[in-house]
RNA sequence: GGCCCCUUCGACUAGCGGUUAGGUCACCGCCCUUUCAAGGCGGCGGCACGGGUUCGAGUCCCGUAGGGGUCACCA
């Protein structure tokens, strides 16, 4: 059975980086009717951030990226947080001790960077010489039995190479000065990536492994390692990291990285992982709006391509709108809207308003927060009047005043009936349309960028509209006195 | 710097030996139009470079360059 696995570690906030990798782990093993778990890789108490593991499970879930096992919904191979875990590694890291395929360091950190600085010099890659595998072992075993601080290394191999399979890439070869006596068992019990991965996978019956290509070249280790254990590995699969523009990393200096701005900013999960997938991946017929299950349906790692794709939150911004505007139903984008109105402290009247609200904004609005900045006048009869509105009301006073009359004759103010009247009092006058329209239109809305006008009359209906002008007309004298 | 990976328009990508190198975002123009959008139509713009292999290379191989990753008792 395919099982893959998303191992976040609870830094800090949930990174797009862990969605990104999520959405292929997810729709790898749905593919293949498989399971996909989370497990909690929080093995360095210096890093630890309270809260951050709740926010990484939120917002996975926030995507639909549900998952079959994981540390609040359990399973059979738990537990899923690696701090709960630590006895297992410990028995792990003795049983390749017993083997003589690891061993006692005892060198204090001091030490390992004089050797790391020392090895330098020489022109080596790496930290550590091995110079602890000629401590006898019975040496070595009694210093730990007296309590001396030391961690326990993998013994790698002194020549020859090591062979990985990237089921993207094909073999890479290592050769065996390229692969440390890395480090299994920190000095404080806790194991350190390369073992817990190795043997969480393992227990865990994690069958392919998708990551980050930045652990790529760390692969040769745990292929080491599962040989040493004797176990079967994995198949490996490491997916170019998201960049920002520019080319970088992405990261927290070049662009937006927590999965909880996207939400804040009105991102719709479906539109983010819409684009997270083609980030990589492309459909075959080249369609770039696909739901969750069509990439499911579709997927195929040689449809997913090796470099380094830039993040681009302008084409994230449109795609958000075509969700809005073409994928989601009116219904749904009013609900959606709803807890960004109340983030904002304004009210509305009925759901039925709020839709009609809606549909007028759909084309006019990317995210659910400008949503909220381009609209709020229609949820506040005392909206203000932008510069350039004011502007217009001055200039169309008369207008304004008459047009307010034939208004007011209107036994309602229908889109067919307020077209009819606006258009034949233009006429009459010989007035251009826009010479009414625009005046109208800052004094209902204190705006010069809004939905058609007739749309906006129905919207309001005669009351509010004459109610508003009213207010407009006002703000308009006490402009003139204050000139 | 050593090692490893990657390389098609500014960005995301299609392409899997024979294509006028296609699509999307962005940008520009036109249309629609009461404003702003949305939408429609059109345009700009690319195979990093150099060698091979081949009748024929964006597609295969080698080299160079560029970009990225990694070299922790962090993941």
């Amino acid at each position: 059975m395919v099982k893959t696995r998303i191992a976040p570690s609870p830094t800090g906030f949930p990174h797009v980086g862990t969605a990104y990798i999520g959405i292929f782990s997810y729709a790898w093993a749905r593919k293949n009717g498989g399971r996909f778990i989370v497990r909690i890789e929080d093995t360095d108490r210096k890093r630890y951030v309270k809260g951050a593991e709740e926010g990484i499970l939120r917002s996975l879930k926030w995507l639909g990226l549900d998952y079959d096992e994981g540390p609040d919904v359990g399973g059979p191979n738990g537990p899923y947080r690696q701090s709960e875990r630590l006895e297992l590694y410990r028995r792990y890291a003795q049983q390749l001790l017993d083997a003589g395929l690891a061993y006692r360091a005892f060198e204090t950190s001091e030490e390992l960077a004089a050797i790391r600085e020392e090895l330098q010099k020489k022109g080596l890659g790496y930290g550590y010489d091995g110079r602890a595998r000629r401590i006898p072992r019975e040496e070595a075993e009694a210093r730990a039995a007296a309590g001396e601080p030391h961690v326990i290394r993998l013994k790698t191999p002194d020549s020859g190479s090591t062979i990985i399979t990237d089921e993207l890439r094909g073999n890479i070869e290592f050769a065996a000065e390229e692969i440390p006596d890395v480090v299994l068992l920190k000095s404080d019990g806790f194991p350190t990536y390369h073992l817990a991965v190795v043997v969480d996978d393992h227990l865990m019956e994690v069958s392919d492994v998708i990551r980050g290509e930045d652990w790529l070249v760390s692969t040769p280790i745990q292929k080491l390692l599962y040989q040493a254990f004797g176990w079967d590995e994995p198949k490996w699969y490491h997916l170019p990291l998201l960049r920002a523009p520019g080319g970088a990393k992405l990261s927290k200096r070049t662009g937006h990285t927590s999965l909880d701005y996207y939400r804040q900013a009105g991102y719709l999960p479906e539109a983010l992982r819409n684009y997270l997938a083609t980030m990589g991946f492309s459909m075959p017929d080249g369609r770039e709006i696909f739901t969750l299950q069509e990439m499911i349906e579709a997927f195929s790692w040689d449809r997913v391509s090796l470099g380094g794709p830039v993040f681009d939150e302008e084409k994230l911004r449109w795609m958000n709108g075509k969700y809005i505007r073409e994928v989601l139903s009116l219904e749904e984008v009013c609900e959606r809207l709803k807890p960004f109105l109340q983030g904002a402290g304004l009210g509305w009247e009925s759901d039925a308003y709020l839709c009609k609200v809606t549909e007028a904004m759909r084309p006019r609005f990317e995210t659910l927060s400008e949503f909220v900045e381009k609209s709020a006048y229609f949820f506040d009869e005392n909206y203000p009047f932008a510069p350039k509105a004011e502007k217009e009301l001055k200039k169309g006073l008369r207008e304004l005043r008459e047009v307010r009359d034939i208004l007011a004759a209107l036994p309602e103010l229908s889109h067919e009936q307020s077209e009819a009247a606006i258009k034949e009092y233009a006429q009459e006058r010989g007035l251009k349309l826009r010479k009414v329209m625009q005046p109208l239109r800052a004094a209902i809305t204190g705006s010069l960028a809004t939905p058609g006008m007739y749309e906006l009359l129905e919207i309001f209906g005669k009351e509010r509209v004459l109610a508003r002008i009213e207010r407009a007309l006002q703000h308009a004298e006490e402009l003139e006195d204050g000139r």
